[in-house]
DNA sequence: CACGAGACCTGTTCGC
DNA sequence: TGCGAACAGGTCTCGT
């Protein structure tokens, strides 16, 4: 499901609170019910119950597409992958179908892993690198300029549209602002990486980080049965639009299948070659 | 090294 | 209406 204008807002809403939500920072983690054992990633299902408890949720964040949550002594992380969703709720209320965790909260409320494909993952770690470590940087972050990104296009030579969902090349891309930063950059989805000029660097660098803003300021994008009041949807350039008129110049939208993804590109905007 | 296929899962939508 | 196929916001592993 979410990428990182979801993830982000997930984390923004469980650390700040919502209206009719409160915020779960400085709680504490009374105790764990673990409903599907294989959304458990590290360690067994017996340390992490006794591990978990009574620590302290110090802060919430993100790195990628990871859910980060600073414990008093661990981390606790979350990839939540196509149908994952972390939602608070009354501790007194009844498990809702595909809750894989429980985490029973300080104040009676219930923080609730619900996964209905089951790819999501959970993971209780006293560092973060063996987790994180090999995820490329941060697209919002300053220390990440054209000229590096120029640099790491010319490391290699593959397709942007898999590169960019390469999480070890950029962070936090997925499908839906993979194919809208390309549409905004101009460049066709199987472009080369190291046929990009510093100029085309830049504007593809520019594209993301246009997306990704445009994308957290709108909470998101909420599609399918999902509904967590993003509204990003409604502003998609390519994402799902085969066949209606490209926002720029009206040509239809195309769709191709790529490293066996989906692809929405303009033909005129973005031609090959 | 780069790419494609298959696996992991369940739910919804599409086409006949 | 029914039923199977195709498809879905992700990532890992294996074979070529």
């Amino acid at each position: 499901m979410p990428e990182l204008p979801e993830v982000e807002t997930i984390a923004r809403i469980l650390r700040q609170g919502a209206p009719g939500q409160p915020p779960l920072v400085d709680r504490c983690i009374l105790g764990a019910r673990l409903l599907w054992e294989r959304s458990l990633a590290t360690p067994s299902p017996a340390e992490f119950a006794t591990r978990l408890e009574h620590q302290v949720i110090e802060d919430i964040g993100r790195r990628g597409k990871f859910l980060t949550f600073r414990l008093s002594r661990d981390w606790l992380l979350f990839h939540l992958r196509m149908s994952g969703d972390l939602v608070v709720r009354p501790l007194a209320a009844t498990p809702e179908p595909h809750d894989r965790l429980i985490l029973a909260l300080e104040g009676d409320i219930a923080l609730a892993f619900n996964d209905a494909r089951k790819f999501g993952r959970v993971w209780l770690v006293d560092e973060v690198d063996s987790v994180l470590g090999s995820l490329g940087p941060e697209p919002l972050d300053d220390s990440f300029t054209a000229d590096v990104l120029f640099a790491h296009l010319h490391a290699t030579r593959r397709q942007l549209k898999p590169l960019l969902l390469d999480q070890a090349f950029i962070a936090g891309l997925g499908n839906i602002y993979v194919d809208e930063a390309l549409n905004l950059a101009r460049l066709h989805p199987l472009t080369i990486s190291n046929t990009l000029t510093l100029a085309q660097a830049g504007e593809l660098l520019a594209s993301i980080r246009t997306v990704l803003r445009d994308a957290i300021r709108r909470n998101g994008a909420s599609i399918d049965w999902v509904y967590r009041g993003g509204d990003f949807q409604n502003y998609f350039r390519v994402y799902q639009r085969t066949g209606l008129p490209c926002p720029e110049c009206g040509t239809p939208i195309a769709r191709i299948t790529v490293g066996q993804r989906g692809t929405h590109y303009c033909p005129h905007c973005q031609p090959w070659e």
